[in-house]
DNA sequence: GCAGGCCAGTTCCACTTTAGAACCCACATT
DNA sequence: AATGTGGGTTCTAAAGTGGAACTGGCCTGC
């Protein structure tokens, strides 16, 4: 499968990561929630290559998650800012740096603190059903299809007849 | 930035996506929370090379996200399943399926649906804040340097002297 | 009125990673 | 002995990446 065949699939991650699943992208959507916007800024800081900067800031302008705003004129200059879809995924980067502080922390602790200006205390991202707004367990969780759903695509192992001899090839 | 000094910085993002923020990790742990754990379904599903899923999968169980457990002896046969370690990033999966969900599906509504089975609700993953519960809003969180933060590496933007003309370079 | 700097890219080339197919090996079945 | 199954490894060509240099409009200083 090409990177591109990605976003066709029936799954909302391969679509998701058609998007953000790349080396780079999320390292710039990090910057870009750390309020960084500019093309100089996000090189130096990221250390990445300018020819795949240019590459990855446009497909995100393109895909709607960035957009460029004029900040001055002759020469027109534009920053990155993250739209609603942009600032949406603000989930998946809190999830992925909570992950990071848990588990690859070195000894001296995590590296970046978060205050929740709301409440004023320290806080650690939790995800809750939407519904009961306990804490989810992947072990309480039932997929099921959705009424987008391909047939027998990406569904759960354990839903194709209960065994592996029962299975078709999913292919 | 080589990939393999990802790990080294001092940002958990990087060092998280250091071990799953690859092309095709996410979608392999995808299928492990769909209860997959053999070599040939992973590849029959993903449509992935052989060659990749290999090292993938061995790159998983090197940095403790999956484990090998023995089926059956004669010949020797294990499955992939996630450790605890690899089960904490079930709220990055979900958080990525759901953005997809949102942003990504097509006119027939997401192709999978979730049900909580402790409160029997579909339902949707939703962050909040551990402290007061409330949905996380990324304008109302600041961003401060912990305990593990080394000098000006990654602080916000913003966080340095306020302007443009007071910056240092980063790198 | 020309050198040099700033910002935002683009071009070029060497190097690395990936995709896809074929091959391999240790059994187990027929 | 042939065939099948599970889990890989070995190839090659194509795609992606990193780094440095180049482009180009505008501004500043001299």
């Amino acid at each position: 499968m090409q990177w591109n065949e990605l976003g066709e699939q029936t799954c909302s991650m391969s679509r998701t990561l058609s998007v953000i699943g790349d080396r780079w992208t999320l390292l710039i959507l990090r910057d870009c929630f750390l309020k960084v916007r500019r093309f100089d800024d996000f090189q130096s800081r990221l250390g990445i290559g300018r020819p795949i900067l240019a590459d990855r800031l446009q497909k995100l302008v393109d895909s709607f998650v960035l957009t460029k705003v004029a900040y001055q004129q002759n020469p027109m200059r534009y920053e990155y800012r993250l739209t609603q879809k942009g600032l949406d995924l603000y989930p998946v980067i809190m999830a992925i740096v909570h992950w990071g502080d848990v588990h690859m922390s070195g000894k001296k602790g995590r590296p970046l603190l978060h205050r929740h200006m709301t409440c004023g205390h320290n806080f650690d991202p939790v995800q809750v059903c939407s519904e009961c707004a306990e804490t989810l367990d992947p072990r309480q969780v039932q997929v099921l299809p959705g009424p987008g759903a391909a047939n027998r695509d990406h569904m759960p192992a354990d839903a194709a007849a209960g065994s592996r001899a029962g299975r078709a090839k999913a292919g």
